[in-house]
DNA sequence: CAGTAG
DNA sequence: AGGCCTTACTG
DNA sequence: GCCT
């Protein structure tokens, strides 16, 4: 009987890295980071490994011309250096054509002073045209935009065609979670949509990038140190963790060793050496000693009370408190506090999909009786399309533009006396008294119709001409706001759940000068094309 | 103002 | 060495 | 924690 190995039926012919093996040193003068971040993942993926000093492993080393390298290292050195000396283009050529092209044609030339590098350059394009024409900046005045020989101006727009083409295929493939667009990228899918880099996408059918769950242990155990982190009050390092998950997750292979994955965005020191402990040892002996710290893990249960935070936490830790329920006896709990320990499990529970609908029904029957015409929906993991839900997050608006304002007072009075909310949190009102721009909020507990069972409910009232933007934020994921916060900074613009506003830059303070309107937009659509932003439905926003 | 949540 | 992410309410 |  055959042997039947595995499920593992790589249908592409596996990439098993075109750069496999191949060691790199990179230059990282002259060259746009965003671009750089882009090449280094590419080469991780593709087996090639990043090196940080320019060591004898290095098989290659790239820069972006003669400047920017003898810049950066010793000319000596790269004399005594045997291996390939680069042009970045090498590797836009290899990436787009799926296999290492010869070098030959991209060496960069050390002894090569100015002079004779004119007549060299010459010849490459000569006999192949397609080619480098990157070390003439050297000696040229910057003629970019200014192409006086048609010959010139044939290779180099051909070549920057080509170098759009696959930084467009890296930005929607592999990254396209960072970073979402640059201003120049973003423009450009503005002015050509569909344009070239569908060809290129054709030209290399081998990127399927495998999706997930390789490498899970250390994702996994990245994840529980962010959430100690941010227990202990340090969002910052939290947040360092939080930012490599997608980056590790992206990868197409499972890491063996630190040295695959040094060089990437966010991965440092620390991050290696934490890298190489899991994969050797399958554990990581920093989280083993946060998880067995009772201090730690007392800090941590505590913080997950709502309205308690790493300060409050640390404070009852040290009053003696160990338990939940040692801390229903403390005073200088909050309402919020108390009422969040009090529902502790309640709380923590997930809610079935099935029921945040009936409940979004029930609360749209409520609303129309109270006002109607009234706009209510239930957004964030709901909204997405998952089969259960944390909280509930209700968006509130009024098709008539205004009378939403005081509805909010009227639907809480109305919903408690139908015994459907149960206990408040935070209630916030401010549309009924003076600006009529702003967002009224409630936060509490709410029960199912005939039961007890505490769930979380948040409540948004939005003025209509901005309902938009409450609704995109609302709905999420975290990862989809920041996308589309930081492209909308990229464009000159701020955006938050209030509306979308020209950046104040020039003028006043840095935030205090509300004095700017948001842009008005009626539908989620409408803001996702006017940043440019390519368009997801509520279901596709789990990123 | 600090602390907290989103 | 210092920034990294914004806004606004509770007590 | 990482990055400039």
């Amino acid at each position: 009987m055959a042997p039947k190995k595995s499920k593992n039926r790589t249908p592409s012919p596996d990439p098993n890295g075109i750069f496999s093996g191949i060691s790199v040193y990179l230059v990282e003068k002259g060259v746009q980071n965003r671009r750089l971040q882009v090449w280094k993942q590419k080469l991780v993926q593709m087996g090639a490994t990043i090196e940080e000093r320019l060591s004898k492993k290095v098989s290659h080393v790239f820069a972006v011309d003669l400047n920017s390298l003898l810049q950066q290292v010793d000319r000596e050195r790269l004399t005594r250096y045997k291996g390939f000396i680069l042009l970045y283009q090498w590797l836009v050529d290899s990436l787009s054509s799926g296999e290492k092209v010869s070098e030959d044609l991209y060496l960069l030339n050390l002894d090569s002073e100015e002079d004779n590098i004119a007549d060299k350059s010459l010849d490459w394009k000569q006999e192949n045209e397609n080619v480098s024409s990157d070390c003439e900046p050297l000696h040229h005045k910057r003629i970019k935009s200014s192409h006086e020989d048609v010959e010139s101006f044939k290779v180099e727009s051909k070549r920057d065609a080509d170098n759009n083409a696959v930084s467009e295929t890296l930005n929607s493939s592999i990254s396209s979670d960072n970073l979402p667009d640059s201003p120049s990228t973003a423009s450009m899918s503005l002015d050509t949509p569909g344009g070239q880099f569908k060809d290129v996408n054709v030209l290399q059918p081998s990127l399927p990038y495998s999706p997930p769950d390789l490498n899970k242990n250390i994702t996994e155990i990245f994840g529980k140190l962010i959430n100690i982190y941010r227990a202990l009050g340090e969002d910052r390092r939290s947040f360092s963790y939080y930012k490599v998950i997608p980056v590790i997750e992206k990868l197409p292979f499972k890491i063996e060793s630190a040295d695959q994955v040094k060089g990437l965005p966010g991965i440092g020191k620390s991050m290696q050496d934490h890298i190489q402990e899991i994969v050797t040892n399958g554990n990581l002996s920093k989280l083993e000693h946060f998880e067995t710290d009772e201090k730690v893990r007392t800090i941590s249960l505590f913080g997950e009370v709502w309205g308690i935070g790493p300060a409050t936490a640390q404070k009852l830790y040290e009053k003696g408190y160990r338990t939940l329920d040692d801390l229903k006896s403390e005073d200088s709990l909050t309402h919020s506090q108390r009422v969040g320990l009090k529902y502790f499990d309640d709380i923590k529970t997930r809610i079935p999909r099935q029921e945040v609908q009936d409940m979004e029904l029930l609360l749209q029957k409520a609303g129309e009786d109270i006002l109607p015409g009234v706009d209510i929906v239930c957004g964030g993991s709901f909204r997405r399309g998952k089969s259960s839900c944390g909280d509930l997050d209700i968006v509130i608006t009024h098709p008539d533009g205004k009378s939403h304002k005081g509805f909010l007072s009227r639907f809480v009075k109305r919903l408690k006396d139908m015994n459907f909310l149960r206990e408040d949190l935070i209630f916030s009102t401010h549309s009924e008294e003076d600006s009529d721009s702003c967002v009224d909020t409630y936060f509490g507990l709410c029960t199912y119709p005939g039961r007890e069972l505490r769930r979380r409910i948040d409540l948004k009232v939005y003025p209509r001409d901005i309902y938009a933007f409450g609704l995109i934020h609302w709905t999420g994921n975290d990862v989809l706001n920041r996308r589309l916060r930081l492209l909308a900074d990229s464009k000159g613009y701020r955006l938050d759940d209030t509306g979308l506003f020209p950046a104040t830059h020039g003028s006043g303070g840095k935030k205090g000068a509300k004095a700017s309107t948001s842009l008005k937009f009626g539908t989620e659509k409408e803001v996702f094309d006017f940043l440019g932003f390519p368009w997801f439905e509520p279901h596709e926003r789990n990123l």
